[in-house]
DNA sequence: ATATATCATTTGGTATACTAAAAAATGACA
DNA sequence: TGTCATTTTTTAGTATACCAAATGATATAT
């Protein structure tokens, strides 16, 4: 029994699920690759059953594929399957944009403006190692202005599940998506609906990491 | 150890999960209620490892809250939470028809087709017990002609969590809930896609169970 | 040499046992 | 009689143990 993750007083399974997840998102575990309960339980100095838990938990966020009798893979979303989230992921984006713009509760909108400064600072600065911090933040706070929790909820499952098909690299990309999100701020204090829904849909299809810069569609 | 539910050869978690989930939505168990592991473990002659992991599944459809140490109890979502699930059933609803709209698969028309007949038929003959098993038959056979497998998954949870909010037992509304499938797969047959999705969205807000019956809004 | 049958190993499903946190009950004191 | 401390009971978290399914390896027969 190797004391690694084990003791500390969070739920275990708490603690092995974002580990995975990590690793998972961290492309750590490559996708496919297995995921067997007592390896990985031995490995954290845990028992199986937390391990289980969190397996199954990520499975439920669509991380990770669970076959009975046969255990858990990273999963691997087919070709298809991606544009499958992605649409649907803009179209959820799209009505959170589209909210944050009926309601523009102004002391949101102020922490909104506060995190999209940080942001181009940042890149202004040519410091690109928070960017996914900074854009995590960005939708966040976006999120709170919209007000619709359950909405965050699915958006950040789907976020996790599309996160490797946005891989943000290129500086040139980094920068023009900050551009965007300056955009949707914009359209959504201005409490243009339609234009803050168009902008937020159409930045999650100009997010997706294409293998060549192909500018037409 | 009571025999009730255990042997038999398809993983017990998912057979005390479809059965928990059916209670729930039968409202056997109250919203609010607590889901003890122990006891419905014993209850069910099962040990408490199946219950624990249909429980925490639940949870992560919505059905059931887990609190760290205190169990799980029916969820029981706040007023302004189920306005919240609405909004977001009915977007994805909406991109549902749009995309069946889109593609319009004459096969599986055909077979949406027979599913509306049938329950149109059920409704002239004013037989009301298989109306929700009908509702179920055209929303899945809208969903294949979509053909977003992603989305089918996202909308049935939806489903369940907000099953509550349409309690379908008024003659009247339910022959209109008709019509309005009605005038949604015209729409998706004629290829129109805005119509469709606009369809689709008003469809499920007005299938809302509004304590009164008020028109206006 | 290939195919099939048998066996061993790995690994997931389930049960049981133990621990510790939280809630409920009890009792002491003001 | 009400409040607080203490004990008891309940219940979730975690570990371990066992079984059975699935997979891979080996041997045997054709």
């Amino acid at each position: 029994m190797t004391v690694a993750l084990g003791d500390a007083h969070t739920p275990l399974t708490k603690m092995v699920k974002d580990a995975l997840r990590q690793r998972i998102l961290n492309a750590e575990f490559e996708t496919g690759a297995r995921l067997v309960e007592g390896r990985i339980s031995e490995e954290m100095g845990v028992s199986r059953m937390p391990v289980r838990e969190a397996l199954r938990e990520l499975a439920a966020e669509g991380l990770v594929k669970i076959i009975p009798r046969r255990g858990a893979t990273v999963s691997m979303p087919a070709p298809d399957q991606k544009m499958e989230l992605i649409e649907v992921r803009a179209t959820l984006e799209s009505l959170n944009a589209k909210l944050a713009a009926k309601r523009k509760d102004p002391e949101r909108i102020a922490e909104l403006q506060r995190v999209l400064a940080a942001g181009e600072n940042a890149i202004e600065e040519g410091d690109f190692s928070q960017i996914s911090a900074h854009n995590d933040a960005f939708h966040t706070a976006l999120g709170q202005v919209s007000g619709n929790a359950t909405l965050q909820d699915l958006i950040r499952t789907l976020r996790d599940q599309t996160a490797m098909l946005f891989k943000q690299d290129d500086p040139v990309k980094v920068s023009k998506s900050w551009q965007e999100h300056a955009d949707i701020l914009r359209a959504v204090i201005a409490g243009d609906e339609e234009l803050a829904a168009l902008l937020a849909a159409r930045h999650v299809y100009n997010s997706v990491d294409t293998p060549e810069a192909t500018d037409e569609v």
